[in-house]
DNA sequence: TCATTACTTGACTGCACAGTCAAGAACCGT
DNA sequence: ACGGTTCTTGACTGTGCAGTCAAGTAATGA
């Protein structure tokens, strides 16, 4: 089922390699890591057997490219959000990003929502996110700046929930999606 | 394209759209107003072609039982959410079981989020819940309960986020769906 | 340059559903 | 009990995608 991985490859494979990974990036980073592999392979100018062939499916392929497709931008929120000092601000500045990362990056999208939960660096991408949210929630507790009540496992949902929306939003304004999440930051929030 | 409609339908006939009525009203109400039309020939024991012939497709057979999957559920809330004075109470109170509606019956919920904006009845009851919705909002709003940059626009919405999360909630506890329902009423208020 | 092996192709199966229609079955009035 | 009409059936077409594989093609190294 996985990829074979003879030393060399010949030419043409290498060559056909590259162009189904950038292929598979330019297509998954606009629609999604569920768009079908014959639309990955008429990108790359290759039959869809190509891809079964070198990368094993779906799976394979895509643990061939998440990483270029999620890591870097995870990476700048994370390093945003450092540059912080008021925890609450802190808090609501990477929840705020990531939940429009999701409108704005369909891939980041399916990772933050297990979309393969079979995939060891997607779900590695996943928990990074994921626990990076839970220190920043720890802190702003400690701060009195948020619900007491709200757990880990609440900030979790909360962003698979807004993962399940962004997803349904193809035609809505980015405005309007976004409007709604400062009404979400403003229940996280302690105080009446 | 629509049904056919004689005075007098044949004894086989009256027989099978009763059957087909039916069987959509279990159907529906369990698997949402997307299923597919095999599934409810199945349960009725008839040909699809059937359901074609009598209801016209897809959206003359939700027209015929729209009204009994929906009416009552969103009358119920009103009527209950009418015993309540206090207007955030209310308010908080109609949400809160539409949100939970939308959880428990897929057809209602399919209804809310406009799934055959092409359907009058369905259309309707959209709307009416909707309105009620607005005129809560006014009323707790001018009870300063309730946040002012709040519009019908967004309580829509709203709904309509609640909806796309019921839908893909599949095998998630209704105990955690109704959990993150209060952070985000919690984030309607007005305060802090 | 040629045999060997790696690689690619596209046609194939399989699945699930929408929607259609000619042929046959069931009903109803006389 | 039969003719005319209504109704039902199920096989058919069409769509779109997953995944497979025998046969053909192209790089490689001796």
């Amino acid at each position: 089922m996985s990829a074979p991985s003879p030393q060399r490859l010949r030419a043409d494979a290498r060559r056909n390699r590259d162009g189904i990974r950038r292929a598979a990036l330019d297509v998954f980073r606009v629609r999604g890591l569920a768009t079908s592999l014959e639309e990955v392979a008429r990108v790359a100018g290759v039959s869809k057997g190509t891809i079964y062939h070198r990368f094993g499916g779906r799976p394979g392929l895509i643990d061939a490219v998440v990483d270029d497709l999620v890591g870097d931008r995870i990476a700048e929120i994370i390093a945003d959000v450092e540059s912080l000092a008021d925890p609450l601000a802190r808090f609501e500045t990477y929840l705020r990003q990531i939940w429009l990362l999701q409108f704005d990056e369909p891939a980041v999208n399916d990772v933050l929502l297990q979309l393969m939960p079979e995939s060891r660096p997607s779900t590695a991408h996943c928990e990074q996110a994921s626990q990076f949210a839970q220190r920043l929630l720890a802190d702003a507790q400690a701060a009195g700046s948020v619900r007491d009540d709200l757990t880990g496992e609440d900030l979790y949902q909360l962003i698979w929930e807004r993962g399940i929306i962004a997803r349904a939003c193809d035609q809505q304004s980015r405005d309007s999606y976004e409007r709604r999440l400062g009404f979400v930051l403003h229940g996280l929030r302690s105080g009446v």
